[in-house]
DNA sequence: GCTATGCCGTTTTTT
DNA sequence: ACGGCATAGC
């Protein structure tokens, strides 16, 4: 019986890959897209066919044509894509593509609506919401109008606000989007109008913004306000978007808009990795392009220059019986390479080892943690390994899943904050006020309409009379309020500071572990001091939260040599040497909810080809022959392997088993749950056994 | 009537 | 770990 401890991570120095993008000329389609001239231009750009780089040549191209770089503007679906883009503009062009104007298209929406939209009618000092706020403003319609008793089946704000957003993204209308994918509350149809008039009602009186409005409002001044659209469209000479099959109808409303005044749009997509749908996105809008923007010139990419022949192998035979697709075949001059590792693992725990026994050799054999990237579907997915990583001392960076903002605590100190930048954010008035020992649902309504009937001024609090029990905490809130009010003029750590005099002590009554919390209250702090002022803070942070939590094992906060695991949705567009993806098992990738419906099937499909598309040199694909889908359900055990791995894709792989040879791991009990964390191994890398 | 508390069931993906 | 929900407790 072996019981070798398990490999611990030591720190090896790395050496720096020097960003190519000089580097190789463009091939002739690349250079035929970047050098195009006026007019719509479609690029139809497979996986690692130097997508990016072609669009950033173009950029570079029209400056040295003559084209003002400020009156360029880039958009993108995602933050991380911008990022990119940007980034890698401005190590070509240099300082100039500083001035190129860019970004996602909610961001571009945030900084016209600032600056237009008081002449549309909305207030320039407009808050914000992120989902979960338009979900809690939703959820207070829905009271307000008596639909939250559990008498009748009624939707919770969760789906209320999805349904919400996919009417405004896809422009279906509430009846077939409750008919086609709501047919449980296709009766409520009228109700879920009131709520949906009332939400929208209670947007426009508290000043409230939410993150579909920002597309609205920008695609309804283009379309229905001439003077102003006039204005907006003269912005931009050029308009590059990238990833357009991750946009939706409303974005391609924005596009004509925005080149009104003339045709010079880019488009660059590839229908294979629309991974958005979700969201209202469609790769019809690829399709339609020609349509929308007469006399496009279309150019298709399909020399891979990422990946070996070998991995290509795997992803086209994945790809290739995608039902609908434009057709296109990769081919790479990167001949030969490993065959792909498929990897049967004994079980969850089995596939975690094996993936850090795997990382600490490729690190100990010269490859940086920072080149290897294990993806899996959902972010909880994930979970084991986070567990086994911190215990072997492995550096790791979290990519999608559970954000930091997202955190009840951090979400409840930017209430305070949101509330004194708009006194009329009820939202956050609620929230603040539900934090008070004494003080609940109801109390909490009846403050806000006091506050609300002295016009929203925040000392007005003060003024209000609690329940005997919620005295104390209602004297300090008040005290803080009339504090924080009286001094507006206040830096932004030290008012952080008074909020959090206050609520420190709240966090401590409310969690037994109240330490980490207060890290990241230290934290968001720190981000705070370094923004202009609130309402900059603010604005920033919801559209552009802090990037992945950064969970250094080692402590070391300088770190940068960083194994990431990632959603594959947040790893979209990126790359790496190796590239692990777990759980590939029916149930879990597809996902058994996305198993019913041929189309959602479809794009899980297309979300597998891009995990596996993201590996330049080493693919390895696992999955657990059993595996617990809930730990609430007892024994559950599968042995399928993906559909999407079938027979064809197989033969382009190479099979191994991992069992729980190297340490024996119970097998898995017929009856009752298995742990799924192993305290034991925690303890052993913990102190270095 | 209102709040606190404990139990249940649940976790897709992003702006 | 978290929200929703039912019930106990004030």
């Amino acid at each position: 019986m072996s019981k070798a401890p398990p490999r611990v991570y030591v720190p090896r120095p790395r050496e720096v890959r020097p960003p190519g993008e000089g580097g190789a000329p463009l091939n002739p389609e690349q250079r035929a897209a970047a050098e195009h001239g006026e007019g719509p231009l479609l690029i139809i750009a497979g996986a690692g066919t130097g997508k990016t780089r072609t669009l950033v040549h173009r950029v570079a191209h029209l400056i040295a044509r003559g084209a003002a770089p400020e009156r360029i503007l880039l958009l993108t679906f995602t933050r991380r894509a911008a990022q990119e883009m940007l980034a890698r503009a401005e190590r070509l062009v240099g300082s100039a593509s500083h001035r190129v104007a860019g970004g996602t298209f909610h961001a571009t929406a945030h900084r016209l609506l600032r600056r237009f939209g008081p002449a549309a009618g909305i207030a320039s000092d407009f808050t914000i919401m992120d989902q979960g706020d338009a979900e809690d403003l939703m959820q207070l319609s829905r009271a307000v109008l008596g639909l939250a008793e559990k008498k009748q089946r009624f939707p919770k704000k969760e789906t209320l606000h999805a349904i919400y957003s996919r009417h405004v993204n896809t422009e279906y209308t509430v009846e077939r989007i409750l008919a086609e994918e709501y047919p449980q509350f296709a009766e409520r149809l009228g109700d879920i109008g009131r709520v949906f008039a009332d939400y929208t009602e209670r947007k426009a009186q508290r000043n409230l913004v939410d993150y579909d409005d920002l597309l609205l409002f920008w695609s309804a001044i283009l379309e229905q306000a001439p003077t102003l659209a006039d204005k907006i469209a003269a912005l931009y000479d050029h308009i590059l978007v990238d990833e357009y099959q991750d946009t939706n109808v409303l974005q391609a409303r924005i596009l004509r808009g925005m080149c009104r005044a003339h045709k010079n749009v880019t488009a660059v997509g590839d229908d294979a990795q629309s991974i958005y749908s979700f969201r209202g996105a469609s790769f019809r809008n690829i399709l339609d392009f020609p349509t929308d923007f007469e006399g496009t010139t279309i150019v298709t990419l399909e020399q891979n220059y990422r990946s070996t022949q070998a991995i290509l192998d795997t992803t086209n035979e994945v790809i290739a019986r995608a039902a609908e697709r434009f057709s296109k075949r990769l081919w790479t001059a990167r001949g030969g390479g490993e065959k792909p590792w498929l990897v049967a693992c004994q079980d969850e725990r089995a596939q975690t080892r094996f993936v850090a026994d795997r990382v600490l050799e490729l690190h100990e054999a010269g490859t940086a943690l920072s080149e290897i990237a294990v993806l899996v579907r959902a972010g909880y997915m994930t979970a084991d390994l986070e567990i086994e990583l911190t215990a072997r001392g492995i550096p790791f960076e979290k990519w999608g899943g559970i954000k930091f903002l997202e955190a009840a605590h951090v979400k409840d100190v930017l209430a305070f904050l949101r509330l004194l930048e708009n006194p009329r954010d009820e939202v956050s008035w609620y929230r603040v006020l539900l934090l008070l020992p004494g003080i609940g649902d109801v109390t909490a309504r009846s403050a806000i309409e006091h506050i609300a009937a002295s016009g929203w001024d925040p000392t007005s609090l003060a003024g209000f009379t609690p329940p005997p029990k919620a005295r104390e905490a209602h004297t300090r809130l008040a005290a803080l309020l009339a504090a924080l009010v009286a001094a507006p003029s206040l830096d932004l750590g030290a008012e952080i500071g008074h909020i959090r005099r206050l609520y420190d002590d709240l966090l401590r009554e409310r969690y037994d572990d109240a330490e980490p919390r207060l890290n990241d209250l230290e934290q968001l702090q720190t981000i705070a001091a370094s923004h202009a002022d609130r309402a900059a803070f603010l604005s920033s942070i919801a559209l552009e939260p802090p990037a992945a939590t950064r969970d250094l094992a080692q402590g070391g906060a300088t770190e940068d040599d960083v194994l990431v695991l990632s959603t594959v949705h947040s790893a979209k567009g990126k790359e790496w040497d190796v590239v692990f993806v777990l759980w590939a098992a029916d149930g879990f990738f597809p996902l058994a909810r996305a198993t019913e419906d041929p189309a959602e099937l479809e794009e899980e499909r297309r979300l597998m080809y891009v995990a596996m598309t993201r590996a330049r040199n080493e693919l390895l694909v696992t999955y657990p022959l059993h595996a617990y889908p809930s730990r609430y359900t007892a024994d559950y055990s599968l042995d399928q392997l993906s559909r999407f791995i079938d027979r064809g894709v197989r033969e382009t792989m190479q099979r191994v088993v991992v069992g729980p040879e190297n340490e024996p791991a119970a097998p898995p009990a017929p009856t009752g749950p298995t742990p799924t964390v192993d305290l034991r191994a925690i303890l052993r890398g913990r102190f270095g056994v």
